[in-house]
DNA sequence: TACGATTCGTGTATTTATACACATTTTCAT
DNA sequence: ATGAAAATGTGTATAAATACACGAATCGTA
């Protein structure tokens, strides 16, 4: 993370959104190797060659993606540092629905299985300031055994949230899922 | 109207698009003296210097506005031209349906008077190639006082459906305005 | 398998939009 | 009225996006 935010241009911002937004959309339709760069640039309105500017290739496009989601949440997580997690899972889930076609898209179509395994090595990387194995209820329990143990049940809750259509109010899932959370770490 | 088309620079019509597109929303939400280019370049997300590539000011930018969806009703009255009054009419509503924003403000708020003067001039030109005053159910009459009459007619018909917000369902102010018209030119 | 069409990745010259700075004018609250 | 803040219009250097063209790779299909 650069510390001195040098002011970007508009215009990389504006491009990249395109792509991006055009790219997300195009991955809930079809399967990324069905994904061509004219596809996406014809989406994003925007040159082909603009594309190449900013990625590499799709996979690129998509790695870059991902790992921007993915500390959005970082930063989320930061500043709800001091919130129990019945309060800070809200501001999570929040960012979720925000973000409904990205997430829908990675963790529900067969299109990025890989997305699963990156954000569950995130969610681990992020409760491992919370627990706690010298002392308090988890005293002498491995502490990697109760990273895996709760960060696949996060993910696998966020993933069945989505596969469901978020038909349950984000209220409702975040405070359960804090509830349990806050009761075991 | 240039006849051979170049090819505009996609980034002159994106520009544009998003002006234009800025200023329509502003004129719905203030009048036009209180719109600042700044207010039109932040909504645009676009450089304030920007704006002057393209207009002079915001007054220049409004009357091309204007010009621009005239010509459009140009263009469609052109390709209905073969069809009856309450068959073409359909396409002219439906036109306006489309830019529901861009009309309602010109035609409802205070902010533009001078679109309606305007806007009649536009009508009243393209009745004109459908007026016989030497044969036929007007044989005698004034064409000019016929122009105006019916001109005004459905100038005041336009603004009233977008004055109850559209409440008539399109399909029937296009019949019956067409019907009239059919009856009468 | 062969072949035609599509996509790809890239080089290049050019156009467009940008950031920034400046003096000037307008706006508006005190 | 007046003084600070905001908006204006413009010059300039620079960065970004574009159009276009090209050979190579890939794909779909006959």
């Amino acid at each position: 993370m650069i510390l001195v935010m040098t002011k970007v241009d508009r215009r990389i911002i504006k491009t990249q959104e395109g792509i991006k937004n055009a790219f997300t959309e195009l991955m809930s339709e079809k399967n990324l190797d069905e994904i061509t760069m004219q596809d996406i640039s014809d989406r994003a309105n925007v040159g082909r060659r603009t594309i190449y500017l900013h990625y590499l290739d799709k996979y690129d496009l998509l790695d870059k993606l991902i790992e921007e989601h993915i500390n959005e949440l970082r930063i989320l997580c930061q500043s709800a540092s001091e919130l129990s997690y019945t309060e800070g899972n809200l501001i999570w889930f929040e960012y979720f629905e925000r973000n409904y076609t990205f997430f829908s898209t990675m963790l529900t179509s067969k299109g990025a299985p890989l997305f699963r395994s990156r954000f569950l090595d995130f969610v681990i990387e992020e409760l491992k300031s919370d627990v706690n194995v010298t002392e308090g209820k988890n005293q002498g329990l491995s502490k990697d055994l109760i990273l895996k143990f709760f960060g696949a049940a996060i993910v696998e809750i966020v993933e069945a949230w989505f596969n469901n259509g978020l038909s349950e109010p984000t209220e409702v899932v975040a405070e359960q899922v804090g509830i349990l959370l806050d009761r075991n770490l």
